[in-house]
Order: C-alpha cells, then sequence, then structure tokens
DNA sequence: CTGAAAGCGCTAACAT
DNA sequence: ATGTTAGCGCTTTCAG
C-alpha cells in the first residue's frame, strides 16, 4: 500500500501536481473551489505531507534535537517534559538522545543529530564530558545549541540553569538562622560545576555570618545514600562536632538522616538537615527533608523559549550568548526544624 | 555556511557525485584507493549525510515515534529509557511526543509521527482514550504499531505490558500469608483496564484463600495520597473491622500509611499495607512500603526489541500479535511485615 | 571500476 | 487561476 502524494490528488482531480501543493498550502491565488476540492480529495485519499520531501527541498526539518544524560532519572525527564511541551505548542517535534553520561555517546548524539537535519540542540552535559570541542565546533558551524542545568562558559552558547551557588547560600543560610553553628557540607569530587558552586554558596555563607570555614566539616564522594551514612559515621568515629548538615542533594541528604537516626541523634532537635534538588521522597520520608527546588518543568520550559526566541530572531550567535538564571526555591521541611 | 555534499567531494576530486555516494556506502566494485580518498575528502569538508534525502529516496528513516502520556512520570520516563537504549543500539532514533493524558493529542502526535514517516509507532494510552479508531487505523494501513502498559486487545497489534491481574492477585495473597483475613483494596473509578485487573487479582486470590469478598472493604477514587487517607478515615469513622490495605498504587498506599500513623494504628502489628508500582520514594518512607514492581525499564526494552523483530521480519501483521506479558515482582518491606 | 540518468515528493520562481 | 520547470541531496539501476 503505497502512500499517496499530490500527484495522485492531482491525478485524481484533472489537474497538476503544483495546484494541489498550493491549494493545500493556502495560496492566495487558487480559487476557493479548487482548494476544498483538493482537501477533499486529500482527506478521500489519506494523504500525508511528506515532511522528509518538504524539509529537504525548504531547509527546515522543524525537528530539534535533545541530548540529555538520561530519562531514568526524574530531573532530566522532567525537563525534557517542559522542554517537549512547549516545542510542541509551536509546531516543533523532539528527537531524543541519551548519552548515559558518556562523551563519546555525546559525540554520536550530535552525529545523528547533524544527519537529521535538526534545526538546533538543546542539551545538558554528561558527567564524563571535560572537554568541549564537539560543542565548540557546533557553534563554529553556526548549528544552534543552548545548554541546561550542566553547562560550561567555554562553550559559549545561551543557557538555563538555576543558580547554585545561590542555592547552596540560601541552604547554609537557612542552618545558620536555624541556630547552627557548626555546619557540615557534603559534597562530590566530580568536577561538574553546579556542584562546586553549591559549595561556594556554602562557604559564602558562613563567611558572611561571621562562621569559620572549617575543611574538616567538607566531605567528598559519590553522589549516593551510602555517602550520606559514612559521612555520619565518620563524624561520630571522631567525635567531631556538629549540630547542621547541608547535603549537595538529597539522596545523600536521605542517607544521612538514616544514619543519624540510627545512632538515636534527634532531628531537628541535636541535628538539622537539608538536601538539594527536592526528589519525590523528600515530603515523604520521616523525618520530611528540607530541600532546594531547581523548578525542573520551569527550566525545560525557559529553554525552550529562549532557544526559540533565538533560533527566530535568525541571528542564534548575533550577541553575547543569553542566560537565564532561575531562582533556587528553599523547601523548608521538618529535617531543618522548619514549620513541618 | 553551506552544507557540503557529495558534490562537494565529488568536484574536489575531480570524480563523480555518483561514485562518492557509492564510496560512502562502501559499494563492493569501488577501488579502495578512491574510497579511501572519498573518505579523507569527507572528513576534510565536514561531510554530513544528508538523511532526509537518503530517507526520501530509501524510503526508510530509521526513526520510531514514541508517544507516551507525559514524561514527568517516573513509569513513563523509565520506561523511554529502555526503548530509546535499545533503538539506539540498533541504529534507530526516537521522536518524542507526550499526549497530556488527551485523547485529542495522540491523535496530533500520530499525524506528526506519519508526515515524519516513522517506521512505526510505540506508544501507551491516554487515561481519556477510550475510543480507538487511531489506532486500528494505524494497523489497517499497515503501519507498525506496538502498545505498552495501558493497552487495549480491541486494538490487536503487539503489546507489551506486566500481568497486573497476577501482580494484585500476588499483592493480596501476600498479605493472606502474613496472617490477614479482612482485606481492603483501594482502586479507581477510571476505566483503565489495568487498574482493573489488579482489582480481578484481589478478589480470585481471597476466593482462594476461601476469604469473602466484602464489597464494604473495596474503594473507589482519584489516584493520590488524600485517596488512601481519606479511605482509612472513613473505615475507622464506620468502625468497619480491616487488618490489611492493598492499595492500587503507591501514592495512595502512601496516603494509608500517613492516615495509620495519625491515628495511633501500629504498622505492620494492626493493620499491614502494600502497594503497587515500586514508586522511588517506597524504600525510604516509614515504614518503609512493600509493593509490586513492573520492571519499568525492561519493559522499555523488550516493547522496543519485540518492535524490531517483527519489523525486520518484514510482515509486522501477518501473525496474531505477539503479547510479552513480564511478571510483577513482589516487593517486601516492612509495612507488610515483611522481612525489613 | 566509474559515469550517466532517473526519480523519491515537495517548494517556489517563472511562465501562461 | 493554473501549469511548467528546476531543483533539494541522495540511492540505484544500467551503461560504458
Amino acid at each position: 500500500m503505497k502512500k499517496t502524494t499530490i500527484h495522485d490528488i492531482a491525478r485524481e482531480l484533472n489537474i497538476t501536481f503544483s495546484t494541489v501543493a498550493k491549494a493545500l498550502n493556502d495560496h492566495p491565488r487558487i480559487k476557493a473551489s479548487t482548494k476544498i476540492a483538493v482537501r477533499e480529495m486529500a482527506v478521500k485519499l489519506n494523504y500525508q505531507q511528506n515532511k522528509l520531501a518538504s524539509s529537504l527541498k525548504s531547509g527546515k526539518t522543524g525537528i530539534v534535537g535533545v541530548l540529555v544524560p538520561t530519562l531514568d532519572v526524574s530531573f532530566f525527564s522532567s525537563v525534557v517534559h517542559g522542554i517537549e511541551s512547549v516545542m510542541n505548542e509551536n509546531g516543533y517535534s523532539i528527537l531524543l538522545y541519551q548519552s548515559k553520561e558518556l562523551h563519546a555517546h555525546e559525540v554520536s548524539g550530535i552525529e545523528t543529530f547533524l544527519q537529521s537535519r535538526v534545526e538546533g540542540i538543546i542539551s545538558s552535559l554528561a558527567l564524563e564530558t571535560s572537554t568541549f570541542d564537539h560543542f565548540k565546533e557546533l557553534k563554529e558551524r553556526g548549528i544552534p545549541v543552548l545548554l541546561f542545568d550542566r553547562t560550561d562558559d567555554e562553550i559559549g552558547v545561551p543557557c538555563v540553569r538555576i543558580d547554585d551557588y545561590r542555592g547552596g547560600y540560601m541552604a547554609t543560610e537557612h542552618l545558620i538562622k536555624q541556630g547552627c553553628k557548626r555546619i557540615v557540607h557534603i559534597s562530590t569530587d566530580q568536577n561538574v560545576k553546579i556542584f562546586k558552586e553549591r559549595l561556594r554558596g556554602y562557604k559564602e555563607a558562613l563567611l558572611h555570618y561571621n562562621l569559620p570555614v572549617d575543611d574538616k566539616l567538607i566531605f567528598y564522594g559519590n553522589l549516593s545514600i551510602e555517602l550520606g551514612m559514612q559521612c555520619i559515621q565518620q563524624l561520630v568515629d571522631n567525635n567531631v562536632d556538629f549540630d547542621g548538615i547541608f547535603a549537595f542533594e538529597d539522596y545523600t541528604g536521605l542517607g544521612v538522616l538514616k544514619q543519624l537516626k540510627k545512632l538515636n541523634i534527634t532531628i531537628p532537635n541535636q541535628v538539622k538537615v537539608i538536601g538539594f534538588a527536592n526528589e519525590a521522597f523528600g515530603a515523604h520520608i520521616t523525618p520530611p527533608l528540607s530541600t532546594v527546588d531547581q523548578q525542573t518543568v520551569k527550566m525545560g520550559e525557559e529553554s525552550a523559549r529562549l532557544f526559540l526566541k533565538l533560533l527566530k530572531s535568525g541571528e542564534y550567535y548575533s550577541t553575547t550568548p543569553e542566560q537565564i538564571v532561575l531562582d533556587p526555591l528553599l523547601i523548608i521541611r521538618e529535617s531543618s526544624g522548619g514549620v513541618g
């Protein structure tokens, strides 16, 4: 069963295919009656425009490549949800690729996108990625790129992210205002900018409130529940004095809560805890975990909007790359002694 | 900056573009030396094959449409993660569309996919969808469709799902074996097959163990934490005797736990609770919630594999539509008095 | 081993 | 108001 084309419609109606094409595109110089006839025949024959052909001719595919580390993490799937929604409203489709946190897959994804002639790429960097030639080359070749969350200034493209520095500052400040004097920060040894920014915010907040920055209170490890548990155990084993914990993300914060409970250290009385990311479980655990929300869906929507705005301006890279920095939202729950 | 084409490569090398095409496709009748020359020039000129053109000519796009209700629910994003992984390994790309649980969006998504000449569609039905003409028509027109999880036999296409009946049976049986005699089931009034199947499994398990099916112990409402809370309150207010709760999904189960704790009813001593879906929070709440795992990533992978197998067979609809039914996995935690 | 030529289905400038 | 024509960049048969 072959697909019907404008030629089929033309033949049925005894007109030329170019008249059909114009009728379907609502060309002003086509008689209303033939437009109607053409459309009826199109429906009758189950006609579907072949976008491959029209894209080939027009040079516009209406497709945007979305390249993310994985969809199996709620942060990314939520952002992609936002991107797709806005793109869809604007008549664009999404070609999806997961980098699996690998540099090589990222390169493959870009290759695939270019071959498919996407009109641009929206992406968030893989953890493994530490050189950025593949993205810089896209920019040099004039291909629209927008990065969200995991970005790098070196690349020089528009980006949308939250203010991780501010988030780190807010989380720490909150603990200070709750009365904490010796606040631990658990971070990661991975070379990822956003985590460094949260650490920077932590330090700045301490300085601002005249509290010492004590390296013995800063831990580095791999994102996991276990990391949080180990840090608490280590603090206790070494008789380190502490009354607040700011974990760089919620899973680590969860580990912190678990171990504190196990050791019968009361939360939030003896120790106050805050995480980062506002994962789905945080509101439902005991005690509910205070955290910092990253506005994931909005991040996706804003990414799509900025991308489309620049695309439609016709000069995507003409000016200094625009940045949208979203405000992190402090979510106060019982673990930090808030209004729970 | 125009894209380079095979004509550009040909001109540089003083050969014809058709030789270039053959060289790039590793055609056997092309001299090794010219293949090398062509490839070097291709790299030098930053050549990217234009898939639009080759798809138009060959009739194969290597693109599969994935149409899901939303990515903002971990179940779906996790399945899509599995689909993309397998498709990617097999050289296919994913065009993504969210139906937002709406029938009309589902129709639009299909329309978009057809225009983009996808080689098939993998989808899960929107809650709103109760007539299936749009999918049946795809089948009639020979377009490969595979449904996962939210399917309908009436459509008659291959599908991948878990055995919800069995999951409902297992959950109920588990509570019975834990000693429960009066087990409540909370379900939904939405007309969704998988939820009805869980209910059917619940009833069968009771019958099998010679326990009465009591309509006063079956509740219907809208998927939410509140639903679980309300049901418990109602049971207590009406002095209904019960010692086990099987919630049709985890959020409702969470509400159940919350309200039981509020009313100082001990879990699992007085009442044992189990949910369904194995949401991320279940393992981390107090007490940890027993549940039934749906093997989401595997569901995506199996969907992609079955789809590709049928596609490659060259006769997608030749036989009775194949069904893959995955086994639900019982996850026993403290809320049902299991090995916690 | 390489070249010539037709055509996939459409757009759009240019005729008529 | 409609028709003619020339491609978009590629695959693929057939000729040389």
